[in-house]
DNA sequence: TTACACGATTCAAACGTTTCAAGTCCAAAA
DNA sequence: TTTTGGACTTGAAACGTTTGAATCGTGTAA
């Protein structure tokens, strides 16, 4: 008949529960956590002990529970930024394959900070996730804690960035393929006298969407004018895209102008070009074509909307994670197979941005000189999320050196 | 001499920690988690036991700590649908309060989807979180949770809606001086026959803003025409204000053309209204103004840039954690004064989309017609929590009654 | 020699669960 | 009457920590 008058912690716990119900702990955990042996148990009880737990508000505290289980069913998510609009798809698209698993993430966001990055993985640690997945476009060289990550058994996976080299499975898109893509448009429209905006030095797309710009112009045997072939500055956050993209197509006008389209790294930068272009009394796409790389929110929907090169974001978080759970699975966690990164196709979704070049530029050019392969249409609704008609079939994975001709769709 | 072979989990535990430098778990314990009896220990051995934890890759089990510590250092963050980018600068604001009192935020993502939104309730109170944010534009009616959450005398806080009639402290932009200084702004351009979008019936704000718009037209004397005043249907997702803004736009220019000005609901509708005006050869400012209402990141940078109400998300954000906090402080959470909700000041911040109305339109209006007053400079970076500089001091934070002219500020 | 203090380390209990083995009770079979 | 068996319920240990109390040497004072 022991009596225990003050409850420390302000949680209704089992033993609330059994004590309100003239039970031992036991019997109620049993009944609770719907173990089998409930079924062993009286009609009457089940009930009396459900009604009690609703009655006070019980809920288990996942804590004590995993503890005893030892698991958590818990999958750390660590985002280099959620601001940046990149990052939102991907997060729901590892929310997706991790509901029907009846798994949990853990989302962290180290706001594009290394401190923060460190402390969020170290949390993720000690909150005893069962697997990790990194968004980052962003590097974390030498991340030391990622050794820690290792030794603790715990899977890792990375998405919008490759590194295999490290023996870390990578989902990514087919960056070179997606900068061929886009020349590739642009090319088929008539424009020869493009300017391109690589990305910064420090970020790892930068290099092959460049590569596939540059392998798109020589087939097409268009030439690069270098002084049209400008970087933005190293990142400090993800707007910064934006300034960098505006500043460099004023600078470009006034050094070198005449060019009738703008290829631009990624979506902000074409947004900060448009905005550049305008404040220069130049219109889009009338006398200039603009075409980023993403398909995040705000180019759907700016007028005119930005035409872009998808990256099927959604999906990278949801194979990403479909890969981590596989790995789970298996109690032998070694056969994690990151010889390769998987490269995801991308997609051109032409918006209002993009159009044949201003009559007077066109005069010289050969109007017909690419092949133009008819792609399947593609509505122009935003990558977003939420939308769950925007779910595309990724027809080839991994797609082949060709991948670069065959893409082109035309949305409305 | 005992020695165990296999090691169930693969996390190293202290006692892994223990056997390795031939101590007790109770030693290494007390200098691993930095105990006050650590002092009393041989520095030689604090130092071995160090080093094998970093070694081993040793990182405590927070579930096995705060179970014994009866704290998780947690606070809930329930977003009622992330991929909002009016959620994004409000979770900054939110970890900008957590991160200095070293508490821990864990996030979760309803996906404007009740059955999520109450999955993650359930799974914030089972994690024990100490207290709840939630960032709600969006209702949710009698959810029975929120019951429970009190029953467990975890105190909670509402972001973006007023909830004080249920007692619950809420922090939320002042709607109704927002639709007023929106209003003004329009009015002061010289602007007479201005459509009104409002929001959907389903949402909180939708009201408090008209009611400001109509505020401020009737102190000008200006009548709205009700043909030129619609409603957006109830929203499925975050962009749906964006198809609603553009189809209303069009809808009002075949029925009742002529208005030189949209205020729009939020800037995602306004966006829309942009792209509705493009699509019916209308240009944004010359032929038609445009206002928004949030300033959220594709408002800033598409071009023109919107004119809109700035919220100021992330200070509702810290404002909010910081509120809790205190709350957490307290043994005695009673205190909670929810009597009256936090009203922070709106602020307009003035981009390309808006204008005098073009000059045909003019002729009627006596263009003095309003008093103007002189407010502060802001300049035209969006509202994007990475900013540093965004942040600008709230004047005050419940604006009076008259505050509703004060508000009017002038960007680039 | 005993007692004592002191510094260094360990014991053991507890946090809230889950789960297996082991109860208890009662009616029916031996 | 004792045993058996079934239906229902409970005891106790364990998960990885933390922490106040206890232990163990060892050198010094009584």
């Amino acid at each position: 008949m022991l009596k225990r008058v003050k409850l420390k912690s302000g949680h209704v716990t089992l033993s609330d529960v059994a004590r309100a119900c003239q039970l031992s702990v036991s019997t109620v955990s049993i009944v609770l956590s719907h173990a089998p042996l409930s079924l062993r148990l009286a009609a009457a009880t089940r009930e009396r002990i459900h009604a009690t737990a609703l009655r006070l508000g019980y809920h288990p505290d996942a804590y004590a529970r995993s503890l005893r289980n030892r698991s958590t069913k818990t999958v750390g998510v660590l985002a280099y930024d959620m601001s940046d609009p990149f990052c939102i798809p991907v997060i729901r698209g590892i929310e997706e394959g991790l509901l029907p698993a009846h798994y949990f993430s853990l989302l962290m966001d180290a706001q594009t900070e290394r401190r923060l990055f460190d402390s969020s993985l170290r949390m993720i640690l000690e909150r005893r996730a069962e697997g990790v997945i990194v968004i980052a476009s962003w590097v974390f060289e030498e991340a030391n804690l990622l050794a820690d990550v290792e030794k603790n058994h715990v899977p890792i996976i990375i998405v919008g960035r490759d590194l295999t080299e490290r023996r870390i499975p990578s989902f990514l898109v087919d960056n070179q393929a997606g900068g061929a893509l886009a020349m590739n448009h642009l090319l088929s429209l008539g424009h020869r006298r493009i300017a391109v905006i690589r990305g910064p030095e420090d970020l790892f797309d930068s290099r092959p969407r460049w590569k596939g710009v540059q392998l798109a112009a020589d087939r097409a045997g268009v030439r690069l004018d270098p002084r049209l072939v400008l970087s933005l500055p190293n990142r400090v956050d993800p707007i910064s895209g934006f300034e960098g993209g505006r500043q460099l197509a004023r600078e470009m006008i006034s050094s070198a102008p005449g060019f009738t389209a703008v290829l631009a790294f990624d979506d902000l930068t074409a947004l900060g070009v448009v905005r550049g272009l305008g404040q220069e009394g130049l219109r889009v796409p009338e006398d200039c074509s603009v075409i980023g790389f993403d398909d995040i929110l705000p180019a759907a929907v700016s007028t005119p909307g930005i035409t872009t090169i998808r990256q099927p974001l959604r999906k990278m978080g949801s194979l990403a994670t479909q890969r981590l759970l596989e790995t789970l699975q298996k109690t032998n966690r070694t056969g994690l197979s990151a010889a390769t990164p998987h490269l995801l196709a991308p997609e051109l979704v032409v918006r209002g941005s993009s159009a044949p070049p201003p009559a007077k530029a066109r005069a010289g050019s050969a109007s017909t000189a690419l092949r133009h392969a008819p792609g399947t249409t593609l509505r122009d609704t935003p990558n977003q999320p939420q939308r769950k008609d925007l779910l595309h079939t990724v027809r080839n994975r991994i797609p082949s050196k060709r991948a670069l001709d065959r893409h082109s769709t035309r949305a409305s």
